[in-house]
DNA sequence: TTGATTCTGTGACCATTGTCACTGATGTTC
DNA sequence: GAACATCAGTGACAATGGTCACAGAATCAA
């Protein structure tokens, strides 16, 4: 690893493809930036168009409605980056991004950023491969908003969350217990739906707390209640 | 303009920075096909990977939950393209692409598709922006799934096909009168939820139906309707 | 023209889930 | 360790909108 408190991209997979020399020259034309834990990032409706790579720490990609209702997109730690969108079309930012600790980032214009897609065509193809990853998660997402209920969106997001850590064949720890909010703003419902979902689930002994873990006690029995519904 | 029917992909937008002799050579490595109305060109979850070029006609980009419901993610006509996210990263398709008209198609592999981004840097960039778009469009709808109700869903979608013909500053005609269903399925509810929402519409004026379109008649109050829960 | 098919319009019902309003638990700070 | 803030749990209620069931238009093919 080396330092990774010195002002290096080398972690950044996107760039993977640059030498030494070029990372290095890169690191140069970047903007470094510590923002603290809470920090607006990037602000939705903005125009600005740099792109950012996490160095350390992390961040969530989210919006809000008018009604002041929370909706998860993404959340990404070091070696990610995010703002390529407004970075290649030039139009506002599409979400905002706060960091939700302490991180490490470094910026870069968009004018440079383009021409480092331009100079290394392998860049521009791995980007496309991360690209097709986001439209294919939100494909996912749409089609569970129109087909499947609230319930079982966050069934979906249990059962997600628990691939993380499986303990044995049917059994998963997901730890820390996660926040009820931040679980509904993943899946667009309400933290008193989660709750529900998460007693009910207790109730049916398929998840029980430990300490400050949630564990799954049947993944199967969880697997066949969401594809019961969505059908994958 | 010249010979539509030739085997030409001077139409493709995507392609506009070949040089003629180049396209020439690309047309050739195609497979060309003509497909007929209602035909499935690519089929979800199966594993072909190719690009396919869109010379004539019109497709639908779709998708089935178990239960039947069907959701457009989107409509696409001459000189537009799709099967690019298979393409990139191999994976199975992410959706079903349906003919809507009989339609000519030219389909480029997964290898000669990579080597011509690698090859043509600008095109790349220029997937890129259009890969942007989709998120775009992805990230709008998730946000319209979760924080406005299925009517006001369909008022959204009508304002979005009336800004296609804009009469005078205050109304416009949408021509000819989109099915129901189609509406439906665009927005992620029902067919009578879109009936009903037309219905009401017009008993208030806003609407009403002449000959083979639709025209609203007072953009203003709809554009209102729209932002008032959603907020843009 | 006459079936046949597809599309539209609407009433009735009810399941899901969001909203509100609390209470209790847990954790954090000075 | 007291006070404060954040998080969790749950009951009651209401609204939204999906489902079902038809009847009536429109469109199309022969």
């Amino acid at each position: 690893m080396g330092d990774s408190k010195a002002q290096s991209l080398s972690g950044i997979k996107l760039l993977n493809s640059l030498t030494e020399s070029d990372l290095k020259n890169l690191e140069q034309r970047c903007n470094w930036r510590l923002v603290g834990q809470q920090e607006v990032i990037v602000d939705r409706q903005s125009k600005s168009s740099d792109v950012y790579f996490i160095v350390s720490g992390k961040v969530r990609v989210v919006n809000f409605s008018l009604s002041g209702r929370e909706i998860t997109f993404d959340e990404m730690t070091a070696g990610g980056y995010f703002g390529q969108l407004a970075a290649l079309d030039n139009q506002p930012r599409s979400a905002n991004v706060v960091a939700l600790e302490d991180s490490v980032l470094a910026s870069l214009s968009q004018q440079p950023f383009k021409d480092l897609l331009l100079e290394y065509p392998k860049i521009a193809l791995e980007l496309l491969l991360e690209m097709a990853q986001i439209i294919r998660t939100s494909t996912d997402r749409i089609m569970d908003l129109s087909t499947i209920g609230a319930n079982n969106r966050v069934h979906a997001e249990i059962l997600r969350l628990a691939q993380e850590e499986i303990l044995d064949d049917n059994t998963a720890k997901i730890e820390p217990v996660p926040i009820h909010g931040d679980v509904a703003s993943r899946v667009s419902t309400t933290r008193e739906t989660v709750a529900r979902v998460f007693s009910d689930l207790t109730k049916r002994k398929l998840m029980e707390r430990k300490d400050n873990a949630l564990i799954i006690t049947d993944l199967e029995v969880l697997h066949d209640i969401v594809e019961e519904f969505r059908g994958i």
